[in-house]
DNA sequence: TAGATTGTTAATCGATTAACAATC
DNA sequence: TAGATTGTTAATCGATTAACAATC
């Protein structure tokens, strides 16, 4: 487990699907083979850092040739678990939630949501984007009968724990946070917040001293 | 310039939106005093880093007593930018775009979205969340006029580019933008990429690994 | 072959953590 | 005063960048 963590790093994770995206568009355009160099060109990185990231996925590259599109795009889906398909459930129809359900990308990632949960009765019954809204007392039921293992939160500070226990109580393993609170969770559960707050305050911070120069 | 850059990690500054939260839980409740060792336990931080980052605000505390709640708000706040407020323009509505009109928390972080653009004809002329929706090509002109200096850009891909021009024309200085591209903008301007996928690709790695053990 | 490109090993840089002095 | 807490200086750790060897 440690040696597995070792092998690329965070960063370089978050950097992958850049690469894929960048990828897929290469391939489109009919291209079999690419450099690191000109990926770092495109993705404006360095290329020494490219090749460490791809490097990453195990995949290798020749030399004075460079890497094969198809085959990087294949050992990144591969590393990313991209290509698998695993079935997730989202808890909180707001704003953000409905937003989420309306993304039709989270295929190419690997994800499907299934399902979508909520405790207000105006939204349960109805369908969102194709997908049924269920009161969430039926979440935990339902998650350990269809064996889901993917949960998405979507609802406000204050309810995003007892979210999250109601879904590790179905059984469910990663959970995708965007609440703005860091989650209590068993050992052995994954849970990743996504704090767009964080991303605002990187950029005010550029601005204002920006201004302030 | 170097000198400010250097004050404050970048790191540090994501981790302030999480402070505030917190601190205004305290607040709320009646606190006047909090420890760095107390931020340290409910945020799951190290007491060093938390003390750390808070010196990047600028604020002291005082030894064996620790920070007085209301000043540590003010100065992040004030750090941040927080207690200003800048008017934004958002471009593109669609279900990413919807939500973050719809979303009340921007302007307890000094951004407030004054109108939305599309090139979509049926959204035009129609309100989101109590905002316009108005045609793409009034987008320079009106920024200019408004002294509009944010910019939020929640298009697809192929568009951002085109919408981080109109906006830089319209003399938009910083641009949020949550298109899973990588924006070419001119020196002196900023573009703060929220890219949600490099998110998913660390819980799904993490997933991976997790069930290969 | 020569040149271009990968991949590895070392050096640098930045961020986190540790040790400890300062102080209310 | 003694103990608790901040703040600073040093050490460690991880990630990026540089140098260079390997190779098609």
């Amino acid at each position: 487990m440690d040696k597995i963590q070792r092998v690329g790093s965070l960063a370089s994770v978050k950097r992958l699907p850049a690469y894929l995206r960048l990828l897929m568009q290469i391939k489109e355009v009919g291209r079999d083979i690419v450099s690191s160099n000109y990926i770092a060109e495109k993705l404006k990185l360095d290329a020494i850092q490219v090749r460490k990231d791809l490097a990453t996925t195990g995949i290798e590259g020749k030399p004075k040739v460079g890497y094969q599109v198809s085959a990087l795009i294949n050992a990144i889906e591969s590393f990313l678990g991209w290509d698998s398909n695993r079935e997730a459930f989202l808890v909180g129809v707001g704003n953000l939630g409905s937003a989420l359900l309306g993304y039709e990308g989270f295929e190419a990632h690997g994800m499907k949501i299934i399902a979508a949960f909520d405790t207000d009765e105006g939204k349960i019954g109805r369908q969102i984007h194709g997908k049924n809204v269920l009161p969430l007392d039926k979440l935990t039921d339902l998650a350990r009968r269809m064996n889901i293992k993917m949960g998405i939160i979507t609802v406000t500070a204050d309810q995003a724990q007892h979210v999250a226990n109601v879904m590790v109580a179905g059984g469910i393993e990663a959970i995708w946070n965007f609440a703005p609170v860091s989650l209590e969770v068993p050992e052995g559960i994954i849970a990743q917040n996504e704090d767009l707050s964080s991303g605002l305050a990187v950029l005010s911070v550029k601005t204002v001293r920006l201004l302030d120069s």
